[in-house]
DNA sequence: TTCTTCATGTAATTAGTTACATGATTGA
DNA sequence: TCAATCATGTAACTAATTACATGAAGAA
């Protein structure tokens, strides 16, 4: 019996604190959901199997007559966590269905491939916003784990500078397909100019 | 009996050009698979049920007594394609296990978090290679299907953009972090300065 | 009283992965 | 003749999703 990296991720927010798994499933919304996106239904198995291997340990709580149920990480709990931090962890991998999409617009309508990139845009618009309003928080208020801080705003980069690549693409997309009439090069639509050399990199942050 | 994702991704391809199964996992791991991962035991699947729904058909075909059999659309799997290329797609899902280390590496030590740094810049490194030897073929011979190089150009740049973050944040990180001689701010961790401001964004694309 | 949030699940299903297996062909 | 690539699978498993269900507490 395995623990998968989902495990981990439970394992790891168990770390910073006790939690309940209706905690947890709102954590796998707001924070870590971005990194390791899983449904809520796994958020609240995990935590059990967590007990099983004595990684993790339950205490009933109440308020009224509503019961609760809070998990907190065990001494063993804290050691595999730390001998699977030591291990360096895979990159990023995407799935992203609007892009496959615009790589097969060929094959539909020019309508289809600006409902596309329109699908992407709105994606952005609403990521960076949620975006700002988090890091707006956290330069003000420090956040509800201020000694965090540190490696929060490590991995809050990281999603700054991802959607921030991901706005410049689609407002590039938008602009280099605006005067296509048709979606493959005999009905309109041409290679853009500066696709494949792209000498307006953005630089290196200092 | 509804198609998945994974599907219309293979059916995309069919769409192109005839493939056989063997072409197609290729094909995966080249192209596609960069936004749609999926293993090669899928690929070997799907077509077969694309031909059941009638969206596809097949013929075999010999290299001396050696089978393999070629797939290809069919006038019904390019309607049920068209369909499915004109609702629009979702934005990129992102999993990234060496970020989740990184956004709990407080609970590892301070050489975990710099193997799992350098793990990201070693993966980021193998893709740009890859990326700009793709660009530079694209560039050179327009590559294997340039009526497609429109939508492809496309394609590749969301990709270039996202590469070129991801390095510009790993270079951040492992600068923010070169001071830090433990992995809290009791231990040495600091939030580093630009952290949450971010003047320094890359400029739009003109 | 009504809506929202808190709180916790289960059941059924499926999409996908890993591992294994086989044999032909081609080029060095 | 040997390794690499071509070519195609299957079996076993499992991680995960979707959909459904229930009820208490608190705020308006």
């Amino acid at each position: 019996m395995e623990l998968t990296t989902t495990s981990y991720a439970i394992l790891s927010l168990l770390g910073v604190r006790p939690w309940t798994t209706y905690e947890l499933a709102q954590q796998m919304d707001r924070s870590v959901g971005h990194m390791w996106p899983r449904a809520a239904s796994v958020v609240y198995e995990e935590p059990k199997r967590l007990v099983r291997l004595g990684l993790a340990e339950s205490t009933k709580r109440y308020t009224g007559k509503r019961a609760s149920t809070v998990y907190s990480i065990t001494d063993a709990g804290r050691e595999a966590l730390a001998t699977w931090l030591a291990e360096p962890g895979g990159g990023p991998t995407i799935e992203f269905e609007a892009l496959l999409k615009v790589a097969f617009a060929d094959q539909g309508s020019i309508e289809a491939l600006r409902t596309n990139l329109a699908a992407v845009r709105e994606h952005v618009d609403r990521e960076q916003a949620r975006s700002d309003a988090r890091m707006r928080e956290y330069a003000t208020t420090g956040g509800p784990h201020p000694d965090r801080l540190p490696v929060i705003a490590l991995a809050a980069r990281y999603f700054f500078e991802q959607e921030a690549a991901l706005r410049r693409w689609v407002e590039w997309a938008e602009a280099a397909t605006v005067e296509w009439t048709g979606v493959t090069p005999d009905t309109g639509a041409q290679v853009p100019p500066d696709a494949f050399t792209a000498s307006d990199v953005p630089p290196r942050v200092s």
